[in-house]
DNA sequence: CCTTCATATTGATGACTGTCAATATATACA
DNA sequence: TGTATATATTGACAGTCATCAATATGAAGG
């Protein structure tokens, strides 16, 4: 899977998809219940549109139920790329060993 | 300093930056070392204006030296930022401990 | 002071992107 | 098959941002 330092950091650097991460943290959310979550501040197809572009990062995981589907945060991944961004940009502090 | 994970992914967010930031790891170089490391891709009020934005996300430490700016990188406000980013999208397997 | 050199700032422009309204797709159920 | 519900897609628009050319700032040396 893509752990490319820029993807990763373009996928999180929006504030709503930040709010729609903190919210799929550990539990797992319909886009209906998500669109809830965020109290009306964005609608549906933006929300849709968000998940769609926190998937092609890797940074969800994905459950079709009957005619919804269920969001979760993928941990994994946001672990995997924090580590590839100390190993790139704060080696002296990372377990990989410092500066080359 | 800033840890806002918003502002950490902004700032990283972009290809030119990052690619600065690589060649600022563990050196200190002036703005022209810059721009020549980035082998004419962008012009020196481009490369200014990008280490701007990285000091303001305290992503890169100054130094002055007659009439050059040296900068490096910040690798321990890195660390700090993917600290907050595992705390806040990957509790489970942080040191911090798992999801509250 | 004046010139030179290194860097920063300004203004303009084009590209990207977040948002919404409208519509499409697709699944369940009667 | 037809209707209702959940989500995705499309097209348009506005705001943000990366980039450059031109200019300004500021420091060193003669």
């Amino acid at each position: 899977m893509s752990i490319d330092p820029l993807i990763f950091a373009k996928a999180i650097a929006d504030d709503t998809r930040q709010a729609i991460m903190k919210h799929l943290c550990c539990v797992w959310l319909s886009v209906g219940d998500v669109v809830d979550k965020l109290g009306g501040k964005v609608n549906q197809p933006t929300v849709s549109h968000h998940l769609k572009k926190l998937e092609e990062a890797n940074l969800v995981l994905v459950r079709q139920e009957g005619r919804q589907r269920f969001y979760t945060l993928n941990q994994e991944q946001v672990t995997m790329c924090c580590g590839t961004l100390m190993q790139a940009f704060a080696p002296d502090f990372s377990v990989e060993g410092g500066c080359e």
